[in-house]
DNA sequence: TGACAACTTTACTTCGTCGA
DNA sequence: TCGACGAAGTAAAGTTGTCA
């Protein structure tokens, strides 16, 4: 995207901001009944030195990482090179033997300089990540950069709630996206102008007056139309004659990649048009394989070059249309059109929804009745404003983010995600059931009262993942892999679950 | 706990385009 | 001219937070 960099800047900041930090260490004694005191972070770091200190007397570990084995292998090598003494070093050139043994040496000394340089690194990281564990390889090494390679600095400074938000804006600042360049070569430029024109001047004969005139007045922009506008320099015009939602889409490529992928391609992917080619369907039914048709067709088309959401919805749709595929979610009325179901329960009728070019007559209508006659449907009013809202699960159960029991199906019950079911779960009696005692949550330094974990394998208490997700500025978005992360992928840990979780559990 | 508003998501309709 | 298909826009269902 070609923005200015102030833009940019304010877009890849994306992870903690002060204030979440601040509000955490908040909660966190306010949850306690502790006053908040200026130091206490740094109390809590002496006491886990202490600690750390006697663990590692007691039950010393040693690491063992790829790079000491490298170490000893470039030793060796360094070893075996044959060495050259010369009487009188100076008299004369070295030989091209001489020459190349020479280079070998320097080489190998500089790769195991290199390797040397790693294993302090790690050394470094083991000893900070022993403190802040919620830490990442990649924060550390920032932070490291920060303090001159002084990790005890680093500790130090870890101590004071803005330093973590300051490293984690120095690595986002890393990742600032590059401009799209311009993929298009002189001659596929003129045909695009020449195809603009033509888009221009093209009068569709109309026989609607309604119609002619919502020709006249706006025409689709396209999308490709669309991300040219906006190597434009003038940011006004950039989006000029974009829809609310596509502009919308557009700005959510961080926090909701969905609804991004949705209606565009990865930034810089060229646009595919047209059928589907026999690869392409390989790599739909692949995906289909791999996630199902669950509605979420931006995610789907992430992993297929070239095509957006919205394309492989239709695809879906024209493959059950065709009879390609059979999917008992959606039915095909009489007039054969398909028809997607909603609020479907075990045993009862499903709805479908009919859209209203007349926003005031919306209606709901009947499966039987949609089968039986489209036209009739109308007739029957729904004034229904809101629907029950959890329509997936008849169970009233209040298991939230847990899935659900016996299921192969991989899908997580839906229901219960407000403050309010949230509550009535605790009251329920739940949050007594941790399996995890003990376990230090890495954003409050507080023990864990109910755990879950994340599809990345990263555990921290419910509270602070919702308060992660919840926050504006990395919203649905994991604050340790910095990889999209919805509640809804949060799994609180029980004492049924724990053994099936145990193994995925980074620390 | 219900009502409601604001926001998000996505199924579906409508229209543009192209080739026969 | 027409049918088929791709793509954009929108209506409406779902979700969540707030307030009384």
């Amino acid at each position: 995207m070609v923005t200015n960099n102030t833009k940019e800047e304010a877009e890849v900041i994306k992870f903690y901001s002060e204030n979440y930090t601040a509000k955490a260490y908040r909660i966190s004694f306010k949850k306690s009944n502790k006053k908040i005191i200026r130091d206490k972070p740094i109390n809590k770091i002496k006491e886990l030195l202490i600690e750390q200190a006697r663990e590692r007397k007691l039950h010393p570990i040693v690491k063992k990482r790829p790079e000491s084995d490298r170490i000893r292998q470039l030793r060796e090598e360094l070893a075996n090179i044959s060495t050259v003494r010369k009487e009188r070093v100076f008299d004369s050139e070295p030989t091209e033997e001489e020459k190349l043994i020479i280079q070998k040496r320097v080489m190998l000394q500089q790769l195991q300089f290199q390797e040397y340089e790693k294993k302090d690194f790690y050394r470094k990281l083991d000893k900070i990540t022993g403190l802040y564990n919620f830490l990442n390889e990649e924060e550390v090494k920032a932070a490291l950069e920060d303090c001159n390679n002084d990790e005890e600095q680093v500790i130090l400074n870890l101590t004071q709630q803005d330093y973590l938000p300051k490293i984690r804006r120095i690595i986002a600042l890393k990742y600032v996206r590059p401009e799209v360049e311009t993929y298009m070569s002189t001659e596929q430029k003129e045909a695009y102008e020449k195809l603009a024109t033509k888009r221009k001047n093209y009068v569709k004969k109309i026989t609607s007056e309604d119609a002619k005139t919502r020709c006249y007045t706006y025409s689709r922009l396209r999308l490709d139309d669309a991300l040219n506008q906006l190597k434009s320099d003038d940011p006004l015009k950039a989006f000029e004659g974009w829809s609310e939602a596509r502009i919308k889409a557009y700005k959510m490529i961080d926090a909701n990649p969905n609804t991004y992928y949705y209606r565009f391609n990865a930034p810089g992917e060229k646009q595919r048009n047209g059928a589907w080619t026999p690869e392409e369907r390989k790599l739909f039914f692949k995906r289909l394989d791999e996630v199902g048709a669950d509605g979420q067709w931006g995610i789907f088309s992430m992993t297929i070059p070239g095509r957006v959401g919205y394309q492989c919805s239709n695809f879906y749709r024209h493959l059950l249309k065709s009879k390609q595929i059979v999917d008992p979610n959606y039915i095909i009325s009489n007039d054969g059109k398909m028809h997607y179901l909603f609020g479907k329960k075990d045993g009862q009728v499903g709805t479908i929804r009919r859209h209203n070019r007349h926003p005031h007559k919306h209606k709901m209508i009947n499966l039987e009745e949609a089968l039986n006659s489209s036209s009739s449907s109308t007739s029957r009013h729904n004034t229904r404003k809101r629907k029950n809202k959890y329509t997936y699960d008849d169970s009233d159960s209040d298991d939230y983010l847990y899935p659900k029991d016996n299921d192969n199906s991989g899908t997580y019950r839906s229901a219960g995600t407000t403050k309010r079911t949230r509550a009535r779960y605790e009251k329920s009696g739940n949050v007594d059931e941790n399996p995890l005692p003990g376990f230090t949550d890495p954003i409050t330094l507080e023990e864990v009262v109910k755990p879950a974990i994340s599809p990345y394998g990263h555990v921290m208490g419910y509270d602070s993942w919702v308060r992660c997700l919840n926050n504006p500025d990395c919203k649905n978005k994991c604050p340790i892999t910095k990889k999209p992360l919805t509640k809804r992928e949060l799994v609180i840990l029980t004492f049924e679950n724990i053994d099936q979780y145990r193994d995925k559990i980074i620390q």
